[in-house]
DNA sequence: GTACGCAGGGAG
DNA sequence: TCCCTGCGTACT
């Protein structure tokens, strides 16, 4: 059962400081406000109130800074003399300080949404501005919008002299049925151009109106019903209900397997909190990649929800942030960045696919959506739900601890089978070689046992997939004379060769280069040879092997933006393709039901790294790449091609024993202290200037702080020692559960001078070692 | 984050 | 001598 939280989350919350402390303020006439400006500064900067300005904490306003102006946020109003900053220093004087200019016309931000950023600022050890920064994105959002002009019939007779030409007539007409139009939609309807419009208005035919355009939102509808409900799900449901009628904070893992109807539970909650008038929120890894999500969701409410991506227009930011703000928008469906929109009346968040790597953020402000999707929760009193088939240790272990709650729905929904998984000893059944391939090829990587699989499953007219988590055609090029390697001139890293775009492509930074036709090293011709498979060789060799299969490839370099994605997956569906390859991007919650073979070419490939999560997570995304097999009436079947057949991950995914793997992986966890039962941090030192980042890491290694229970390792360069040609340095800084790393941190690193090239990264809770 | 001022270097 | 570029700093 859900249960709901005395304190504390995943995540260690600070004492509940109050947001503004009680200070003898005029009410009537306060003058001074801190505001938060959305850039990295250290804190808020004091403005003068006019006297005639009523502002509130919260408000968003238009301030002068420099020779600029921002949009910012009244964080405080505080008493004339201002507050000390925290050095002891005094605040500047009432008279020198610049005036508020404006408040903008959008809803202030709730003391809730207020308190949520400030929170993340602490936890991530990012300057609050530059969370709030994450807030107000969409910068078209804040000034009032543009009114738009429509047009109708107005009752006024016909003015002397008026002709009434053919034209006019039928612009009449289309007046006369329908509702006001904008310029441009009714010359269309009537099939003549703007001036007749323009004619008609001047007779004074037609009138003008002007409109605050405010696009309406869908609102969804919660009457449709939704499919069938198993037992298990109904009580799933009903528990989850409860959660929601209870308005206070809960965290309930949804703990199903592929195809067990996770999002069918999840979806009764959402209409629960729309049903109770207020708005919800789901998170999901991958927003580009959900258009069957997006589907189901418009069956269940027959209208599209709001979605919030990197990748929208400013045009589609701006109506979605108003539409939240002002209470529109009742359901936002969006990626990690979609928990910072200024909502209205935020009552239910459902986070899924939780164990997604995805939803950490790396770069900028360094925070993990799922987490701080459990503070806003946790802040905002109301519930969240964590939906996923492979949950990550640190819920699972939640749950294990009492904080979190569980729902479990152990069946896939309507009777389907689970596939069968098989191991294929790669030691043993050795790919192979393919005769009468060109100099250098004929390397294969399927072996005997997924090919006889393979020639079995498109016999009985049904699909196979290959899933091989490497783009391109062959990760490394190297020299056959001289052993020259091809690598990136920015990065530690090898160029990927991409066969079907002509070029080598560095993974990391986006450098691009042709293939030369001799070598870079020693000028020897046709020497280069690729090593190893990508997902387009491996096209390669099922073409050579099944020349009568449809291919399809699904890779982020194939599939541009959702609509190609779509269109891929309708093509699959509509058994257009025979024989799909894939990366990652084909385990996301695709539903092909002609699928029933899965062969997976390498299964160890995400087992090495120096990750402590890499067995974990070879895990979620092996059983969520074989959940794609056999999901309609048909089993399904997957083979996992590996070196290491006793490694306890193949056992675990052969055996279906998830939770023995689980347990023993957290063990392992909790023995070398590692989270979720101590508290990691990385600190990232980057330069141009290798001796530059060397000398700061040694100096910053000298104040190490020698406290009880920390321990700092490095610095030592980063596996990734140069990245878009910066030279990294990474320290570790381990710590156990419930030490108070931030401010050791702070403590740390608080009084480095950093130059002005330096880059000094702060990760709280990585997920990339890199 | 951005605007600006200053210092240093190259071209005129 | 002028101007361009690169860095460092202030911004309430």
């Amino acid at each position: 059962m859900p249960k709901r939280l005395a304190s504390t989350a995943t995540l260690p919350l600070e004492e509940d400081t109050p947001l503004e402390k009680e200070t003898a303020v005029d009410p009537g006439n306060p003058r001074r406000a801190a505001v938060l400006l959305p850039l990295p500064l250290a804190g808020a900067y004091d403005y003068l109130i006019p006297p005639d300005m009523a502002v509130e904490p919260g408000a968003v306003v238009a301030v002068p800074f420099g020779k600029r102006e921002l949009s910012a946020v009244v964080w405080e109003i505080l008493p004339d003399e201002g507050r000390p900053g925290p050095g002891g220093e005094s605040a500047l004087p009432l008279e020198r300080l610049r005036p508020v200019l404006e408040v903008l016309p959008v809803p202030p931000l709730t003391e809730v949404a207020r308190r949520f950023l400030r929170w993340v600022a602490d936890y991530t050890l990012a300057s609050p501005g530059a969370v709030l920064r994450m807030a107000l994105s969409a910068p078209a959002a804040l000034q009032p919008p543009r009114p738009l002009t429509l047009y109708r019939r107005s009752e006024a007779p016909p003015p002397q002299g008026f002709r009434l030409t053919p034209a006019r007539r039928r612009l009449l007409e289309v007046f006369e049925e329908g509702p006001a139009r904008a310029l441009a939609e009714a010359a269309a309807a009537g099939g003549v151009g703007t001036s007749v419009v323009k004619g008609l208005v001047k007779a004074g035919l037609v009138e003008a109106v002007s409109l605050q355009r405010e696009p309406g939102f869908p609102v969804p509808d919660l009457d449709l019903a939704g499919p069938a409900l198993s037992d298990r799900q109904a009580s799933a449901c009903e528990t989850l209900h409860g959660c929601i009628a209870a308005q206070d904070f809960s965290v309930t893992l949804l703990d199903g397997v592929t195809g067990s109807g996770k999002t069918e539970v999840y979806f009764e909650a959402l209409a629960a909190a729309l049903a109770a008038g207020r708005q919800a929120l789901v998170l999901l890894p991958e927003i580009a990649l959900s258009a069957q999500w997006l589907e189901r969701f418009e069956a269940r409410f027959g209208v599209a929800p709001a979605l919030w991506h990197s990748d929208l227009t400013s045009a589609q930011r701006r109506a979605i942030w108003r539409a939240v703000a002002f209470g529109r928008a009742s359901v936002v469906v969006g990626a990690r960045s979609a928990l910072f929109l200024p909502y209205s009346d935020l009552g239910l968040i459902v986070v899924d696919e939780e164990h997604e790597a995805a939803f950490k953020q790396e770069d900028g402000v360094a925070y993990h959506a799922r987490d701080m999707a459990v503070v806003r929760a946790q802040l905002g009193k109301i519930p969240v739900i964590l939906a996923s088939a492979t949950p990550s240790i640190e819920t699972l272990n939640n749950v294990q601890n009492g904080r979190y709650g569980r729902l479990e729905l152990p069946e896939r929904h309507g009777g389907a089978l689970l596939p069968r998984i098989d191991l294929v000893d790669l030691l043993e059944d050795k790919p192979p070689r393919l005769e009468g391939m060109g100099p250098g090829g004929g390397q294969a990587w399927l072996s005997t046992a997924l090919r006889a699989a393979m020639a079995e499953t498109l016999a009985a007219s049904e699909q196979v997939l290959l899933f091989l988590n490497r783009r391109g055609y062959a990760p490394l090029t190297l020299c056959r004379a001289c052993g020259h390697r091809l690598q990136c001139p920015n990065c530690t890293a090898w160029l990927v060769e991409h066969r079907l775009a002509g070029r080598l492509q560095c993974h990391h930074c986006g450098f691009a280069s042709r293939l030369p036709k001799t070598c870079p090293d020693c000028g020897a011709e046709g020497s280069l040879a690729a090593c190893g498979p990508g997902v387009e060789r491996l096209a390669e060799e099922a073409r050579a092997l099944f020349p009568q299969a449809r291919l399809g490839l699904m890779t982020s370099d194939t599939l541009t933006g959702p609509d190609a994605a779509a269109e891929m997956v309708r093509a699959v569906q509509a058994q257009e393709i025979d024989l799909l390859i894939g990366t990652q991007i084909v385990a996301k919650g695709h539903h092909f039901p002609h699928l029933t073979l899965v062969g997976v070419v390498d299964a160890d490939l995400g087992l090495y790294g120096g990750d402590l999560r890499a067995a974990e997570r070879t895990y979620q995304l092996l059983h969520q790449v074989a959940g794609r097999a056999g999901r309609a009436e048909r089993p399904g079947r997957v083979l996992l091609q590996t070196s290491e057949p006793e490694h306890p991950v193949m056992q675990a995914l052969a055996g279906g024993q998830r939770d023995p793997f689980l347990a023993a992986e957290a063990q392992a966890r909790e023995n070398a202290g590692l989270p979720p039962f101590g508290r990691l941090a990385a600190l990232i030192l980057s330069s141009p200037d290798a001796r530059q980042v060397d000398a700061l890491a040694s100096a910053l290694a000298r104040r190490v702080p020698r406290i009880e229970g920390l321990s700092v390792l490095g610095p030592a360069p980063a596996p990734l020692a140069v990245l878009r040609g910066r030279h990294r340095r990474r320290f570790l800084i381990k710590a156990p559960r419930g030490f108070r790393l931030q401010a050791v941190l702070s403590g740390w690193l608080g009084d480095v001078k950093l130059p002005s090239n330096l880059r000094l990264q702060v990760d709280i809770d990585p997920y990339s070692f890199l």
